[in-house]
DNA sequence: AATTTAATGTTAGCAGTGTAAACATGATAG
DNA sequence: CTATCATGTTTACACTGCTAACATTAAATT
């Protein structure tokens, strides 16, 4: 006889939201089926998120640990421009690779990172990150390192949002950088 | 007595839309609520809209315009590096007071552009305009014009997206440019 | 070790949703 | 005047987020 309990249900429901999450994009993903996926009942998920956006978060705050190890950014390593460009790739890369997930991310389903503090813990060390990479390259202050930094990752972050309308510069961008 | 026939439904939901969709986001806007605002039956919008996607392309395809018009391009009128950030500006602007309307526009609640040809052709003709913009200050040749034009139509587009996130950097921003 | 308690599961049910099908009405073309 | 067709209504279905009441198990307390 199986158990009553399942013992690992909360990250089970996050790595299966994950996934559903990328495969078909948020706004298909219900927490019933996301339940039946897992071999519990309906409601089961409610013990672990007090609502679907609770659950949004959690699937965002792993969506932010993704894309900083995508970036491949090393705290301690020296850094070269060529790197930083790197990063950059490996950003866009990231982004137009897992549309559904950097929506989620960045669009207006979790309203108030905020609310969810390992959320925002998550977002927030990734964006330092990102900085203390351009911070090696640069001697400025530290309020004009942080406005290029703000300027670089509008770069990315736009061409992101732009690449996946337009996909007939896709590829003539790659090689343009 | 009323009469039965609305008349004027088709426009009149796409006004409503708008405004739903900019007030609440266009997750919260349903087909029903949007019907009883206009004093209709439940599923009387089906005359005009396929599907709900469908009315999401129309309020998306209002967008466009709204944002081309905001920009303040003209088309025949000279223009000068200036009026170059000014656009930019105004971008930026519309996008950030108008979050909810732009997610729907650049997010992935509409899939494909092509399958709404007014969809389509709004949001190109307001590339269309940007485009044209850039040209008449460069005199590179049109690949590298295009080039250019997505470079800074991701920029501001960037902008947008992450000043909606780090709320911080507003107001530092606006004086910065 | 026995018992209480808190965490985690289930069942039943409400109000709201997108959408399809069948029907009603009224404007318009013949 | 009548037939047709666009546009409205009613009814119905399967699905959704979420709540409340109950069941079971693991952990804490005695």
């Amino acid at each position: 006889m199986k158990s009553y309990h399942h013992g690992n249900l909360k990250q089970e429901l996050i790595d299966c939201a994950c996934r559903l999450c990328e495969r078909d994009g948020y706004t298909k993903l219900s927490i019933r089926s996301l339940a039946k996926e897992s071999g519990v009942s309906q409601t089961a998920p409610y013990r672990h998120f007090e609502t679907k956006e609770t659950l949004y978060a959690s699937v965002a705050t792993e969506g932010f640990k993704k894309l900083s190890i995508a970036c491949h950014i090393d705290a301690d390593k020296k850094i070269t421009k060529k790197h930083l460009v790197e990063i950059g790739c490996n950003y866009i890369e990231f982004g137009l690779k897992n549309a559904n997930t950097y929506d989620l991310m960045f669009g207006t389903a979790v309203g108030n990172f905020a609310e969810y503090p390992e959320l925002l813990e998550s977002a927030n060390s990734t964006y330092e990150n990102m900085r203390l990479s351009f911070s090696k390259l640069a001697s400025d202050s530290d309020e004009v390192i942080a406005f290029k930094c703000i300027t670089l990752w509008s770069m990315v972050h736009g061409l992101v949002g732009i690449l996946r309308k337009v996909q007939v510069v896709g590829d003539d961008f790659e090689e343009g950088v």
